[in-house]
DNA sequence: ATTACTACCTGACAGC
DNA sequence: TGCTGTCAGGTAGTAA
């Protein structure tokens, strides 16, 4: 579910309670969190220094006195103060607490690296002529490009679809021109701070790791928006599929 | 390099 | 109340 604002935002959440203490003990509830190495990973967690907490991408890092722990929360992960309840992957025992890694679905992960994963240059770290060139040295279409994490990172199927819309472009456009990419580029810059500044949005179920609710849901254009009027020119917004996802746009504020 | 399809999982919701 | 099908803020792997 997180993309990059909610994420940026479970970080901020987390930096002042975790930065500068030590964790006691790693424990493992679902080996798979622990991408199948839960007892080794439990080892090279416990009795480590917190030194910081960052974002790179949709990742979660937090730096150790040795190496990293990288979080990725997929689809349904949070990361919460507290007790664990039922969809506990990992627990982190600090010495000023408890934090504990939940996922329902059981596709997200938490594990020690020596190094900061690979991935694309951060979406909103990209000045304006990264973007372009990172953008038009592929060929595909635009929405595809645009979730690829190793190219940009950060950009989930909320994000590219209002940013298409505030650019005036089709999802499935391609060949953009210098001028349409870098209002593309403008399109994402906003939209992402926006949202940051929302607190992210929540439309089920992401809250931060003080269990806050984001509020940018109420400010999409186009995403879950489908047959509502356009509120630049109240065509009804249509939802395709595109790369297995649902994908909303105004037919006629975006043209291929 | 790019696209298409499957898989990983559970839960919410719509329609019968 | 079921049951069935669809959908979900993501990404890896495999094949064409």
């Amino acid at each position: 579910m997180p993309e990059l604002p909610e994420v940026e935002n479970v970080v901020r959440s987390l930096a002042p309670r975790i930065v500068g203490r030590g964790i006691i003990e790693a424990r493992f509830l679902w080996p798979r969190a622990a991408q199948g190495e839960p007892d080794g990973m439990a080892e090279l967690l416990s009795g480590r220094i917190i030194r910081g907490v960052r974002r790179l991408g949709k990742h979660i890092l937090i730096d150790l006195d040795v190496g990293l722990i990288d979080i990725h929360l997929r689809m349904t992960g949070k990361l919460l103060f507290g007790e664990p309840g039922p969809y506990a992957r990992a627990v982190l025992q600090l010495d000023n607490g408890t934090l504990v890694f939940d996922d329902v679905r059981q596709f997200g992960y938490l594990v020690w690296r020596a190094a900061d994963p690979p991935a694309g240059r951060d979406a909103l770290a990209a000045t304006a002529d990264e973007f372009i060139m990172l953008v038009r040295a592929r060929r595909g279409r635009i929405k595809p490009l645009l979730l690829n994490q190793s190219v940009i990172a950060g950009l989930g199927n909320i994000y590219v679809d209002e940013a298409l819309f505030r650019a005036g472009i089709h999802p499935l456009a391609h060949g953009l021109s210098r001028k349409r990419l870098e209002r593309l580029y403008q399109a994402i810059s906003a939209v992402l701070s926006e949202a940051i500044d929302a607190g992210g949005s929540s439309i089920s179920n992401y809250v931060d790791a003080e269990g806050r609710r984001g509020s940018f849901q109420r400010q999409h254009r186009v995403y879950g928006r489908e047959s509502e009027p356009c509120l630049t020119c109240k065509k009804p917004i249509r939802r395709i599929v595109v790369s297995q996802r649902g994908t909303h746009y105004c037919p006629r504020c975006q043209r291929p």
